[in-house]
DNA sequence: CAGAAATATACAATCGATTGTACATTTTTT
DNA sequence: AAAAAATGTACAATCGATTGTATATTTCTG
């Protein structure tokens, strides 16, 4: 069972493969009439274009690659829900692939984006990720890149999407201390990333602010895996016992925090008020629910798409114009922290 | 900034792009001299193989595309997982498209896919899907399907990766009956989808062994989101104010379920016990932990991409031989369900 | 109706790699 | 040292679509 080519429809019309291509692509040099018998044929034979043969003539995909860490992590799919729907609606297909976290991964992936010439690129960086060799290639390559959420700390010329990870940091702090936390510890990210020393930043400013003093005991970086949070609580409270509050750089640990809590009897939010950072659904799930910061993932998703396809589109006019896109980040109060028991009361 | 081809290597050395061609696959026809030369020469001018032309040569790309509903869902991202172990081990790039439950989309994609000449696909199909005209076309262009849980009631003579929904449906209701419950409801899934009438008939059948009515009333369809199964578990409580137990199709659903048992005060498990299906993490973080059936999606999805690897490389000598491979699910116990409470007292 | 303008189609090169066949060179055999 | 075998390289066609240029046909204009 052969495929059809433009060549075969050629052929039985009587006509040019040239012609054909035309008449499929809707081009005005071709009659009306070809074009109805250049479309019914190709329906008859059953013809699919070749993208490949249409791709390499072109020297461009029409494709978006995006890299992720990992797409079950609920944050990252919300960013890709975004990237779809602007893709869609500009014409773009999308290639989602993950690193899971490896830096080895990730250069694969570029070898594989680059060699299939994907007209640009949308990043989340690995954990571990402090060589940017293949990122800089991609540039070379004249492949627009656009960071989304996790960025290299190093490279400052580059186009991002990012939130105010400054911002919402100390908005979950000022929250903890508005609702009579004293003492908070902060479960940090890898401080590989910008993303989690912004976080971290915030919380020491904050505590400051607030003539709280910011004492690195209290800060514990971890990947914050749930049972990072599981460990580090158990840790923290066995040499601090009154600790009042904590600020966790993701949901997932500080649900293990809570799961930790729970299991020595100590009550969320009377004893521990607890804070985290995603919106991730299970922080509504958790008992008691998790206060946390919304990132706004679709959002992201959605406005670097937009910029990435700006780039690929004005590609050849100008040289790039770096750009970088902050979103504002929002506190969502919930059941973990004692603001919302309090507030409550009234 | 032009990209090295091979023929730039070749004039770069004198020789003759065949002979680039052939050391770059490291073909015996090629001299190891001359190999080491247009390696060292490849490097130097940063030479990326062009994927496109390569496939277009050989008609394959290598690459297994797949479609699930939603790579959000962790089952999904489970299964995706284990699909990319294998395919890297085998190298086979993946290709990763969501159908957003949309059928519409599912066609677009696979349109995509012939395109691109994927090699083979692997899918689990959309709720709505009952038109299965663009699947039947893979075969026809000579592309091998794998489906993977979801599969089409209607399809015969198909290869498919499944779980035994029917056995983990009659586990789960017989734990129900076994620790106590008399009145069992079910919430089910879209009835278009096989796995969701297995479901369905292993609750139905189990409770007929047992010697209890199966009642319609009991069984709800829904799309088994949080809220389906929030307001189908009050529904259901105004007129069957006695129901001490659910079987949900999935978990969220039973979440659901268990949010608006604690808004009305009633106690799980004691009240009513609720067992749900999948496994998913909330099921393990919501309060109760939920019991629920183990899907194994890593396994699913490992199991999948080999029998598509196999079928890919068979293609051309033999005819298709298809093939349904059953996986078996597994109880999980946890304290949504009163034998575990029961059991604690031993 | 001649010639210009507009429209429609054909020709041929091209994208970058692969691969069968032919030719040239080296090595081995007798 | 001549013949046979093995090794290394070059030539040229090919995959399927796109596209600039040339040619043919139709329509319009004065």
């Amino acid at each position: 069972m052969k495929k059809a080519t433009i060549h075969e429809i050629a052929k039985a019309l009587n006509i040019d493969s040239s012609t054909v291509s035309r008449a499929l692509n809707n081009n005005s040099r071709v009659a009306k009439k070809t074009k109805e018998k250049v479309f019914n044929k190709a329906k008859e034979l059953g013809y699919k274009p070749n993208l490949l043969a249409s791709n390499l003539r072109k020297n461009r995909s029409n494709t978006i690659g995006v890299v992720v860490p990992r797409i079950s992590r609920y944050f990252f799919s919300t960013i890709i829900a975004g990237i779809e729907e602007v893709a869609f609606k500009e014409g773009f297909n999308v290639v989602i692939s993950q690193s899971l976290e490896q830096v080895k991964r990730e250069k694969k992936i570029m070898d594989n984006f680059v060699s299939n010439r994907v007209d640009g690129v949308l990043m989340s960086i690995a954990w571990e990720s402090n060589d940017f060799q293949h990122l800089q290639n991609l540039e070379g390559l004249g492949i627009p890149l656009v960071f989304l959420d996790r960025h290299p700390a190093s490279l400052e010329s580059c186009n991002k999407v990012i939130i105010d990870d400054y911002k919402g940091a100390c908005e979950a702090v000022d929250h903890l201390i508005k609702s009579g936390c004293k003492k908070i510890a902060h479960f940090a990210g890898p401080q590989f990333l910008e993303i989690y020393k912004s976080r971290l930043k915030g919380y020491s400013d904050t505590l400051k602010k607030n003539k709280l003093k910011s004492e690195p005991k209290l800060i514990v970086a971890s990947h914050l895996m749930k049972d990072d949070g599981f460990n580090i609580m158990r840790d923290l409270l066995e040499k601090h016992p009154d600790i009042d509050g904590v600020f966790s750089a993701n949901d997932e640990a500080a649900v293990g925090a809570i799961k930790f809590l729970k299991k020595i009897g100590k009550k969320v939010p009377e004893d521990i008020s607890i804070v985290g950072f995603s919106n991730d659904p299970l922080s509504e799930v958790v008992e008691p629910p998790l206060t946390t910061v919304d990132q706004f993932g679709a959002e992201m998703g959605k406005k670097a798409c937009e910029l990435l396809i700006q780039n690929i589109k004005h590609q050849k006019d100008d040289p790039f114009q770096y750009q970088t896109i902050i979103l504002s980040p929002k506190l969502i109060e919930r059941e973990s922290s004692r603001g919302v028991i309090e507030r409550r009361i009234n």
